[in-house]
DNA sequence: GCCGAATATTTGTTGACACAATTAATGTTT
DNA sequence: AAACATTAATTGTGTCAACAAATATTCGGC
């Protein structure tokens, strides 16, 4: 029997072959991101806001179209879980002095966020033992066995291009 | 470049191959969950309610222990993903028409939650569509790939065995 | 049998999620 | 220039998540 049956003292076998790689998959990510979770939430972060946070230091250093700070419709764009309600979220950060709001002066629609010294400094804090949790959590990968897990996650992804058409 | 990097706009690399295939792992499974949480949402389910019911299914069909329903503290142990309020969230498929309250005998302390007749009428409507969602989501991969796809997932877990001692 | 400890569930409460509606600003057409 | 359409962000609102406290019941030691 194969461990995730087990795990869930699940009688029956699986319905399919694809059902059992989705349910192996949505274990795999539960455990993962449990870890990462409590590491984010020990520092008073969930972890949107801790991607929001790379996201806006990414842009920080690297300055795009000569602004260090993003629009709030374009962050959502560059996260990998989809976060609904931004600006509320974009609040939370300023209101924790994480990141400031810049209203755009060439179009008074947009708002800017930019992330903040103090924002800053807390993600420095927190680059060490989030590099420790993924060597900790995945470390014992091959590299082998990473490069096949990635050729695979993105394999997993294709078909759903077209999935993803309403 | 590698799909992930180029789909989040992402001008550095990542800072390490472990964190490269979490980031992955987050992401693939960020795509698959989103299409079948729309899929059990057309049918007024969010996906732990979903899977709740699955559980509540298997336990009616096959009894454990004399028994064909679950205690509400045993539910979360059959889930893939932690949910934290299960009484709340057996109130609310309770309100549907979807589940029963039963109160144990045996222990009073005990409260037993078993799938209706309704809740065995829907999920029965939502199986076909559920495995031709996996078929679409992940039928693209050979048999092959899939046994390498659940042996990777099993082998991605097996260090968080010491990572969850807190 | 009594009392304190442990257990199972529920309730209280705050914060987050998620969709729709609203508001303000800009773009396009007449 | 005015009217209409589109866009970007915010607000409204109900639902869900998540932790702590409360309540009822059972267990274990004396």
């Amino acid at each position: 029997m194969a461990t995730l049956q087990r795990d869930l003292n699940k009688k029956s076998g699986f319905d399919s072959p694809e059902q059992q790689a989705y349910l192996n998959l949505a274990y795999t990510h539960a455990k993962l991101s449990a870890a990462f979770a409590r590491l984010f939430k020990d520092h008073g972060l969930s972890e949107a806001a801790y991607n929001i946070l790379r996201v806006l230091r990414g842009v920080r250093k690297h300055p795009e179209n000569g602004r260090d700070a993003l629009p709030c419709g374009e962050i959502g764009g560059r996260l990998i879980a989809r976060v609904p309600d931004v600006t509320r979220l974009i609040d939370r950060l300023v209101k924790a002095g994480l990141v400031d709001r810049i209203r755009g002066e060439a179009d008074r629609r947009v708002v800017l966020a930019r992330i903040t010294t103090k924002g800053l400094a807390l993600l420095r804090k927190l680059d060490e033992p989030v590099l420790e949790l993924h060597a900790q959590t995945l470390g014992h990968l091959t590299r082998s066995e990473l490069k096949q897990f990635n050729a695979l996650m993105e394999k997993a992804r294709q078909i759903q291009a077209s999935t993803r058409s309403p």
